[in-house]
DNA sequence: AATACAATGATGGGGTTT
DNA sequence: AAACCCCATCATTGTATT
């Protein structure tokens, strides 16, 4: 396995840990399912004969949006008692049913943007919400929601839970506004139901504004974010133990990494998600609670695999990667990056401490550690000789963990360079230097990044597949990784399509792309929301389609550094998630309607 | 020299898992 | 309890433009 002779490397790897099992294969999608298995069977026959006693419920789904026939299909599922399973069942099917094809290039957490074939209109991920909905008013007066909800006026508390239930202020205002403000939950989203099966929504709306703005509501999105935390904690307590949560493996090495026996080597994927195309999809894997089970039930539950860079480099990354990429016959770039700092950045040794363990560097951030803290740091070391006492040990070394600093000189700690950066990524040196691009805006496009090794590790079992190039869809390229990927993999590119809003990462991309001598096209767009299905059939008409489709979208909302604006996968800019999903869609459709 | 804007520097918490 | 984290904001400094 590790031909590397530095035992520190398994230091935290549990060799005989059972959780690995959990990533791998199970079957997928078998939550729904199985969870409720004896309710299918109790009560399948009343259902199904007599029908849902509750046309409460009924009602109320279908004011959703939702057809009446998927209705009466979860309710069989799920039973009439359990109404988050049966909106969950309905999400289900409307993820996977939807003949997409005429979806609005716009996010779909929002029902407003949904157009089914059925009439079924798609709610966002926040299924519980509805519980607390149909469980009216008592559901308020949990105590611990009480000090969040209590300092909000009634009539924002009703806009909260539209706005929880998926759709935006606007609708939820016009709704208020229309019905009254002691209308209920119900009859509001019977209004808006009803607005938008009658496709009049800027009668209505003035116009379609896809994120749940809550700027118009006064209310801090901290609260939006606290409520939900809550929530969650109440549907633990509620449902007693719901195991169906993903939990990250341990070790994170997904279906297997270059240095370890691959621990898997096959998988069934569910029907829905089989190519073509291929896709590969990519975001941290420290992400809130429940946002990787959004993810992966929309991508067609697909099982996410959970890898961490450290196993390819000489720093830690710790991403998910939901993907319909065969795992069998892959194999690492080479040269094998270093994978100990001390192989990385040979430089460091000589100042190295031997009381600073680390042998692999932390994640690399966008942003690095400043000048003070390193000049605190020297200070404090100079205090003492070459033996520092245990406390500034232990100090120094938690600030080396925290900024990711590595030793220069005497007692002299720095943040990495740009160009460290880019050798522990896996890019070409100077792929992001010049050209107009500021350091810090090297930092966090770098930081932004795919590692090159890990990604090139994943796709490598496509070089057998299409020996003569592939069309690629790119959607949030940032600088480039899965094109630099594919390229050093030896896997020419011959059609790509890279959609990237930064204007600085595109021109890096096109530097490179020309540095490289790139045979194929490059076409590059800005913003994923105008990329409808029109332009996606001219793309796929000129060119035949597309063999792949990559990327990972915005982190900002999920990731823990954030202490601002973590608001989850419904967060400003990572529910571009959604625009991923839909492009994906899309493009599955399209190639069905040509094949 | 005054101004506008871009780049940099410093600072600050918490959710989650082990 | 400890460790970790593709970060946002604002004040300050640097640079270009008038």
């Amino acid at each position: 396995m590790d031909g590397n002779a530095s035992g520190e490397d398994y230091e935290n790897i549990d060799w005989d840990t059972e959780d690995e099992l959990e990533i791998q294969n199970i079957a997928p999608s078998s939550s729904l399912v199985t969870r409720n298995a004896e309710v299918i069977v109790g009560n399948g026959e009343a259902s199904s004969s007599a029908g849902p006693s509750n046309s409460n419920l009924l009602q109320h789904f279908l004011g959703m949006g939702f057809s009446e026939q998927l209705i009466v299909k979860a309710i069989k599922e799920n039973g009439e008692t359990n109404t988050e399973s049966i909106l969950e069942s309905l999400l289900t099917y409307a993820a996977l049913e939807d003949s997409p094809d005429e979806l609005n290039p716009c996010h779909l957490n929002s029902p407003q943007q949904q157009q089914c074939v059925d009439n079924g209109q798609l709610s966002s991920d926040y299924d519980e919400s509805f519980l607390d909905d149909l469980s009216e008013s008592d559901s308020w007066s949990g105590s611990e929601v009480a000090e969040i909800a209590s300092s909000l006026p009634e009539h924002e508390k009703v806009l909260l839970s539209l706005a929880n239930m998926g759709y935006t202020v606007e609708e939820a205002s016009a709704a208020v506004a229309r019905c009254g403000p002691e209308a209920s939950i119900a009859e509001l989203t019977d209004f808006i139901g009803a607005a938008q099966m009658a496709k009049t929504e800027d009668v209505f709306f003035e116009e379609e504004k896809p994120k749940i703005s809550l700027a118009n509501g006064g209310l801090k999105k901290r609260k939006l974010y606290e409520l939900e935390m809550w929530k969650r904690k109440k549907r633990k307590g509620m449902l007693n133990e719901e195991d169906d949560v993903l939990r990250l493996p341990n070790p994170m090495i997904g279906f297997g990494v270059p240095t370890d026996a691959m621990v898997v080597t096959h998988r069934t994927l569910p029907e829905a998600a089989i190519g073509p195309p291929f896709f590969y999809y990519e975001n941290v894997a420290l992400a809130p609670k429940g946002v990787w089970d959004t993810i992966s039930r929309f991508l067609y539950d697909v099982q996410p695999e959970f890898v961490d860079s450290k196993y390819f480099c000489a720093a830690a990354r710790k991403r998910g990667y939901v993907h319909n990429l065969p795992i069998h016959n892959r194999f690492p770039l080479l040269p094998l990056p270093p994978r100990t700092i001390n192989d990385a950045l040979p430089l460091t040794k000589r100042w190295w401490p031997e009381w600073d363990k680390r042998t692999k560097l932390n994640c690399l951030q966008t942003v690095i550690g400043s000048a003070r803290l390193t000049d605190r740091i020297r200070k404090a070391l100079e205090k003492w000789g070459d033996d520092p006492p245990l406390h500034v040990q232990k100090y120094v070394i938690e600030e080396c963990r925290k900024w990711n600093l590595v030793w220069v000189g005497k007692n002299k700690l720095a943040p990495l360079e740009p160009d460290e950066f880019e050798m522990l990524l896996g890019f070409p040196r100077n792929h992001t230097r010049g050209g107009g691009i500021s350091r810090t805006d090297r930092y966090k496009s770098l930081g932004n990044s795919f590692q090159v090794d890990t990604v090139a590790y994943h796709l490598s079992a496509l070089k057998d597949v299409f020996p003569n190039g592939i069309n690629l869809l790119s959607l949030f390229s940032g600088i480039g990784g899965a094109e630099v990927a594919l390229h050093r993999l030896g896997i020419p590119l011959k059609n790509v399509v890279s959609v990237e809003i930064s204007e600085a990462n595109r021109d890096i991309v096109r530097s490179w792309w020309e540095q490289t001598n790139q045979k194929g096209n490059l076409i590059h767009l800005a913003d994923v929301q105008q990329l409808n299905g029109d332009r996606l059939e001219q793309f796929m008409g000129s060119f035949g389609g597309f063999d792949l489709i990559v990327g990972g979208s915005p982190c900002n909302n999920l990731a823990g550094s954030n202490r601002v604006s973590r608001d989850g996968l419904e967060g400003e800019q990572s529910s571009l998630f959604y625009d991923y999903f839909r492009i994906l869609d899309l493009v599955k459709c399209i190639m069905n309607k040509q094949q």
